[in-house]
DNA sequence: TGAGCGGATGACAACATTGTCAAAAGTAGA
DNA sequence: TCTACTTTTGACAATGTTGTCATCCGCTCA
């Protein structure tokens, strides 16, 4: 394991030098700066948190500020951040706050290295201005609003819906309907988008009736299917922009004696723990929450160092998982 | 913050016979040890972790073996144990097995503080009784089965499902059915108990046409309701063993446009993810997994020092939690 | 009673980093 | 060019623990 002073010594500058970059500290020249970073990268070094902390004294935190702590979308946050947080020492403090505003315990906390941002925050572009203003440091997650090019790391919405619906294509189905995410957040609007694209790129028409408004709640789901199960020429799959409405659907199709898969397919979007703990299983897209958490903690850490961030935005990759809830449409 | 040196002088022995009790080193005269922790213990110590992981070059380890690592219950298990790790500075290797033996990964690996076992695993007795030869320090969770007292967490099943049917009671039902957990875990024959318990105390008969077999599953829920919902004389509540089987009655009385909670009540135990995640939500028991968690890392903690657990055995608290799925029975 | 031995204890170095303060190197103004 | 000042850099101490090795103590055995 390399030190910092073998660092110092590939660099031509004292090991306290070093030391500076790493930490972000001013008063070191770009030139040096640069020196040392190569120098790091080039032999794989990293810092010992251990020596790190007990010098220091205070370890350094990261601050996750999330809305409601006990969904499980916080709870996979928590989990990839806790992991993260273990490989290179730093301590994690979740805020939870309904609020656009950062706490000020969190402010006049010495060594904090950063704050992550949940979706509802996120998006919130006066929050973000506040952080810049205040220099510190923030990943915002699972957003495709770019604000002054602030580090984000997300998922191809549009793709991934685009995927889903395919997925219900492929199978054989022609008259697909889409549940709609809520209005005020920009993913609902790409998942959309997403829907149409895959309409458009089988040469299926797209019929305002088959698109149904929802809120990404289970209720929303609910109220979206007793509409479309009622239409004249039912259609035979739906896509909903997430799995607490997907459920929703599957509960009124239930109630209407009509059967999923045979009669009618879902599919949902996330892969929380809805999708599998509901009768047939959904088919969804699965997005890595936990492996988004880390990289977001990796990133903090290195602008902590002083390293520019190249480039400030990472869609991390999903998945199309098929499980009972879709299968082609039974013979018309 | 006191250091080990603080707790030397106060002991009357040099700062490194400190170090050996702390770390349960062979080689100190048992009077000089409860000397050394009762120095510590009134001093308020704790040990300074990034110096010891500094000096000590493996940060002690901490192995958490579980079945399905999928699960939200496993989840949070891993949540309360990282976040138990973080405050003492160990580090969490989760592994999965369905068999039950330890992975020689596991039995190899250096400063290996201890092992914790989940639901499946904390019950097998051999597997329990191998790591006590191996001298593996072991905290099994959630089970009421004792083992030569190994230390163990868990919380008052009976008394649990003794509260949940209760509430049924107090809400004025009188017909309530019972679906049952897997025969092969030792939970269930608490929970059993607890029903059986809160019916006599109430002065009602217990019907055996009224207990339905079930084994945690979704679809063994569904599969109790189709029975229970045909009896001639239809319960008026239902008391499911856990949140899953308590959905699919859900489900299943959905199905059968049986209204709940107008024509029938249901409560689940557990309170997972499922039990919001559901129309209408679940009233439930919930069980404070991360607090069982964090603790069994205390207690690893504890027992690396030396230091004799007292008492082996801890019940950690639960609650009633009432949402949408209960109330009063309709008027006959 | 003294040599030999093993268990218990202590003295001191080592770990990799950050804090402190002083020195060196720039920079601007006269 | 000299001076006063600021920025950049380095030397060295300090952090709280564990590893290494030496010492001490008490016991057994001849």
């Amino acid at each position: 394991m390399p030190t910092i002073v073998d660092v110092a010594e590939r660099a031509g500058v004292s090991f306290k030098t070093v030391s500076r970059v790493l930490n972000g500290e001013p008063n070191v020249r770009d030139a040096t700066r640069q020196k040392v970073l190569a120098a790091a990268e080039s032999l794989n070094f990293t810092l010992n948190h251990s020596a790190r902390s007990l010098r220091a004294h205070n370890p350094p935190v990261i601050a996750l500020i999330v809305h409601n702590p006990a969904s499980s979308y916080a709870h996979e946050l928590q989990l990839g951040i806790l992991k993260g947080c273990q490989d290179i020492g730093y301590r994690l403090i979740v805020e939870t706050t309904q609020k656009f505003e950062i706490p000020d315990t969190l402010t006049a906390r010495k060594g904090l290295a950063g704050i992550i941002l949940g979706p509802p925050q996120a998006d919130h572009i006066e929050l973000v201005q506040r952080l810049a203003e205040l220099d510190l440091p923030c990943i915002r997650l699972a957003t495709e609003l770019d604000i002054n090019s602030t580090p984000r790391i997300s998922l191809d919405e549009t793709r991934a819906a685009f995927d889903a619906v395919n997925h219900l294509i492929d199978l054989g189905h022609r008259r697909i309907a889409m549940i709609e995410g809520a209005d005020d957040q920009h993913a609902s609007k790409l998942r959309m988008a997403g829907y149409e694209a895959a309409m458009k790129a089988a040469g299926l028409p797209l019929d305002p009736d088959l698109i149904f408004p929802g809120n990404y709640t289970f209720e929303s789901g609910r109220r979206a299917a007793e509409q479309l199960l009622k239409a004249s020429t039912r259609p035979t799959a739906v896509f909903a922009a997430n799995d607490d409405m997907a459920a929703g659907c599957l509960a009124t199709a239930y109630r209407y004696n009509i059967r999923v898969p045979d009669d009618l397919s879902i599919i949902g979007f996330d892969d929380s723990a809805s999708a599998s703990l509901v009768y047939p299983a959904l088919s969804t897209i699965r997005q890595s929450t936990v492996e988004m958490a880390t990289l977001a903690v990796k990133w903090l850490d290195q602008m902590r160092r002083g390293k520019q961030l190249q480039p400030t935005h990472r869609i991390i990759p999903h998945e199309l998982i098929i499980r009972k809830s879709s299968a082609p449409p039974a013979r018309a």
